[in-house]
DNA sequence: AGAGAGCCATAGGTTCAGGCTATGTCCTCA
DNA sequence: TGAGGACATAGCCTGAACCTATGGCTCTCT
């Protein structure tokens, strides 16, 4: 699925926002910090790459028309995700000054962090963030040893010598493509059913692997995978070409199954497949300052929108 | 918000996705249709734009670094995004060869209608979509006349000589800047307390304002707002700024609830603030062809992960 | 009615990012 | 030891994008 010519760039489409948010092309040349001319040739070559009028131009201003209006929104997504990738970028330079040094696991940092990270940025700007990666056992050590003021694991407790919070949940879920037999069930899975399955998993040590073990245990354990990977990418393309059902993080699969791309099979409630994530700090030790902030940020907010159970 | 100089662009962003997929740099510059040379230079620049090596290069191909799998992971919901803005600006275009004409309320074409169009473009490609917006009367008219083969309407009911299915419900939520003080408030808003509340909202006339007064009749009506104004984005503008508690489609929040730039005041279990969307189509005319396959997409699928109650 | 202000479009000239081809280097495998 | 695959470098070239200066339009205020 490669883009096609239309897209415009994300330059332009920042510039449409403004000239949306701000009612004239002029002032938004001024924002974003061209001249007008460059700014009207710009939105003009959006126009014509697109083939559709965005903007209602008069003396007074320039306003969107329906169309426009559309786009404005849509490429409001794309501008949002780019800000995201924006904050989580800077998080990653090493950095001498950076007043918040965070570990966290792959899960928390691949899919959580960047939309704290962004909510941080607008809240204090200027709050030099440093992340890095590592697996739970390694993210204790880390925060133990003072290398990190904040740490993100994922795993039913909290490691000795730290103190947490749970900020959100995981789950796991089961996903096949859309043409696959179970895409149609309606009456969920149980867990005999799930363990006499050959699954598509990740490998054996992994979080996701040990939490769908320790949930089937009480139905005599899982039968051999039918196939392992080494990344959730992999998994989601196996599951797309049909290669059969795939536990994996809901995290990883949000937009495939809202696109509809991915089917989630329902799981009978005895299943839990859940896996909370924590923030970890030194006991005793109340984080203070942007470890203190990020946190507030955290909680209450999953980076999805919460579910609703009960 | 600006977006910083190290953002790369679109196309980089989807190199580096093909690199990721692929494994190897020469590959990728194949598929995205450049040279290798040209290929290795754009990832190089985007190493140094970022201020860290994204690819572990090799003999034997190129993997993404530690770092480099978070960056991958991040551009990856950039670039679905920019392929759901691709998705709608082809149904922008007024197209002589379209097989599929859409009528769609604002809200529906704003925010479930790129998600659709992506799928149906990966499912089916080549179908030619197009896409035009009215509200729920004028909808309702293009579909009887047969300017439209499928139309999306809000409201809580299907309108005569149509039938329908509901695809999906959007719901008014109330929503304030995370310094407000109902921003930590734990106990729900009862109808009363709503109702004697100035809130920012919609001008009178638009769906969101009828959904809301028809919910606080119960109650006595609604005081006079303190504010009208004319869009979602100057609502949550409003919002943002502290302007006071503003009620608005939940789809226009997800993306500040998730990053907490704005926080939901819970409500009352007595206040229904739910409202259906529908797909419509002429009374006894079952869709058939495209129509039928976009059907299908919706269902069960809106566009956000669903919501679970009780 | 006329002057001024605000806004967008056009013209002309310049710079530089990004592309291509050809070639080099390094490692692996037969 | 030679062939093949993979990434890097060199040198050249095109064109997209930017800037300044200017023109035309409409509304408003005097």
């Amino acid at each position: 699925m490669a883009l096609s010519p239309h897209v415009p760039e994300l330059g332009a489409l920042e510039l449409l926002l403004a000239v949306a948010r701000l009612g004239s092309v002029g002032r938004a040349a001024a924002e974003v910090g061209v001249s007008q001319p460059t700014a009207s040739a710009r939105i003009k070559g959006m126009e014509r790459q697109i083939g559709v009028p965005l903007l209602e131009r008069s003396p007074r201003g320039s306003r969107p028309t329906e169309a426009g209006r559309l786009v404005v929104e849509w490429a409001r997504q794309v501008v949002e995700a780019a800000q995201a990738l924006d904050a989580g970028i800077d998080a990653l330079r090493e950095r001498r000054d950076a007043k918040l040094r965070v570990v966290a696991s792959l899960t928390v940092a691949e899919y959580l962090m960047p939309g704290w990270l962004l909510a941080l940025a607008e809240a204090s700007p200027g709050t030099a963030v440093t992340l890095r990666t590592a697996n739970s056992a390694e993210v204790a050590g880390h925060v133990l040893a003072g290398d990190a003021d904040l740490g993100f694991v994922e795993g039913p407790t909290t490691p000795p010598g730290l103190a947490g919070a749970v900020v959100a949940a995981d789950r796991l879920v089961v996903v096949v493509a859309p043409g696959h037999r179970w895409a149609r069930r309606r009456a969920p899975l149980t867990g005999t059913e799930l363990a006499s399955t050959p699954l598509v998993l990740r490998e054996p040590g992994s979080g996701t692997r040990e939490v769908l073990e320790m949930a089937l245990t009480p139905y005599g354990g899982a039968v051999p995978p039918r196939m392992e990977l080494a990344s959730s990418t992999a998994l989601k393309a196996a599951a797309m070409t049909g290669a059969g059902p795939v536990c994996l993080s809901e995290l990883a699969v949000v937009e495939e199954l809202a696109t509809r791309r991915l089917v989630e099979v329902p799981l009978a409630e005895e299943l839990d497949l859940r896996r909370p994530l924590r923030a970890v700090w030194p006991a005793g030790q109340r984080p203070g300052g942007p470890a203190r902030e990020l946190l507030g940020l955290t909680r209450r907010s999953s980076g999805r929108p919460p579910r609703r159970k009960g």
